[in-house]
This record gives C-alpha cells, sequence and structure tokens, in this order.
DNA sequence: TTTCTTTATCGTAAATTGGCGATCAACGAT
DNA sequence: ATCGTTGATCGCCAATTTACGATAAAGAAA
C-alpha cells in the first residue's frame, strides 16, 4: 500500500508533509519560481518548462491542492498567481521545523556521540 | 514513468526537491522530531512510532540517503543522530526558496488580478 | 557453539506518481 | 453556427512509494 498511514500523525506534521510534498518536484518548484516573478497565464508556464502542456497541467493541480497557488478564469485562459498566504504560511512551518530541531542541538550537548 | 525529468532542471533545484521529498512524509518529519531532542538507537525511534520496524528502517534509510541523518554502530545497535550541517543547508536552502518567492511579491506591483 | 537481540534487506502487494498523447469543454472570434 | 485557442481531464503505462512480514547478518551473551 503506498498509502500513509496520516491518522497516526498530528494534523500539523501531516499539513506540513504534504506542503513539503508538493515542493518535492524540481518541475513544481521552478513554477514557483515562474510565478514569484509575476502572475503568469498557464500556457506561458507550459512554453517556460520542458514538460508536456498535460503534465504541466497536473503540476499546477497539485500546487493549488495544498494551496500555494490560484487560478483564476480569464477569458478563454487562466491566469495563476502564487497565494501569499498560503507561501507564508508554509515558510511558518519550515522556520518553526527547523528550529525546533535546531533548539536541542545548538547547545552543543546531545548528539556527541555522532558528532 | 515516476521518474523524473531531473535532467532538465537546475542542480540547485532538484537538490532542494529531493531534501523536500524526503521531508514529505509525516512519519520522516517525526522521526527528525525524535531526534531533534537526542540521538537514538534505531530501536526507540520505532517503539515510538506507529509504524513496523522494516517501515521504519526505510524512512530512517530515505532521511540518510538525503544526508540528514546519520547512523553509527555501536555495538549491535545503531545509534542514529541529525547531521547538523546537512540540516542547516537544508535550513538555508528552503529560506532561499521562499525569499526568492516573496522577494517580487511584498512590492504589491504584481499579481494584483488574481489577489 | 548456540542463542538472543538488533537492524537491514528481501519479497510482496497495493497505491500513488510522473509522463505523455488524445480528447473534451469553454470561450472568443469569425 | 463554426472554428480556433486554451487548459483540464481521461486513459494508459512504467516506475516509485509505502507498508508489512519474513529472513539475513552481525554482534553480545550464554
Amino acid at each position: 500500500m503506498a498509502e500513509r498511514k496520516t491518522d497516526e500523525f498530528s494534523g500539523d506534521l501531516v499539513a506540513l508533509a504534504d506542503v513539503a510534498k508538493a515542493l518535492g518536484h524540481p518541475g513544481r518548484l521552478e513554477i514557483l519560481r515562474i510565478l514569484a516573478g509575476r502572475a503568469c497565464i498557464c500556457g506561458d508556464i507550459v512554453d517556460r518548462m520542458p514538460l508536456s502542456q498535460s503534465t504541466v497541467s497536473q503540476h499546477l493541480k497539485e500546487l493549488k491542492k495544498v494551496g500555494l497557488i490560484r487560478g483564476e478564469i480569464e477569458g478563454p485562459r487562466i491566469c495563476y498567481c502564487l497565494d501569499m498566504d498560503a507561501v507564508a504560511s508554509a515558510q511558518r512551518g519550515f522556520t518553526r521545523l527547523f528550529d525546533g530541531i535546531a533548539c536541542c542541538n545548538t547547545e552543543g550537548e546531545t548528539n556527541e556521540k555522532c558528532g
């Protein structure tokens, strides 16, 4: 079974893992980078990516699923842009993760055996 | 093919995506959280996780693959600990990612259409 | 040596992922 | 009403992921 036992973990952990998973593909990172410049029509994103239109569409869907981007209908095309609130929230999530990881180790008291 | 076209993207992007992918599972985040407290014998990690020994072992392997943790043989058992250099490097990677994403949008000039 | 403990690996199964071409639906334009 | 453009969705395939039990390997202990 490729399904995660997500029930067994805290909601925070699952939420952060979901965002991390969405970031876990270079193509999706590239899309975010593109959208960081400016909001973009889907076709423009496809033109800038070494992937087919359908594949890019799937990646967009996944980024939309975790809320990092939004798409707005603009006549016959879709204008994609970052959701800065979601981006900021994700950033906080990772900051808290790394802070939590670092806190007990900067003391220089633990992990000495492995250092 | 579930294989990514990683050649088509920049090395930086691929490297960060690999770390993000490793973080993309709540179990692996939980393992990092556990190891943040102190270095741990594999068995202790297994005891604290709602997953089987073999499954935990696989997750450890994946975290090891991206360098976030190390394992040192200690008699018949293995002592796992965070690799703080790799953790710091990952943190920098995400910081740069989010800084890069935020830079062009805090100006309040772009993405207005989607706001 | 035999046994126990510990952890990695193997084998298996099911689900998901990543990729693509083809098609469909929606809209503007003719 | 028809055509062209745009982008989501469908169907397909292969590879990867997640999970587990069972087994193997390595060392401690008896």
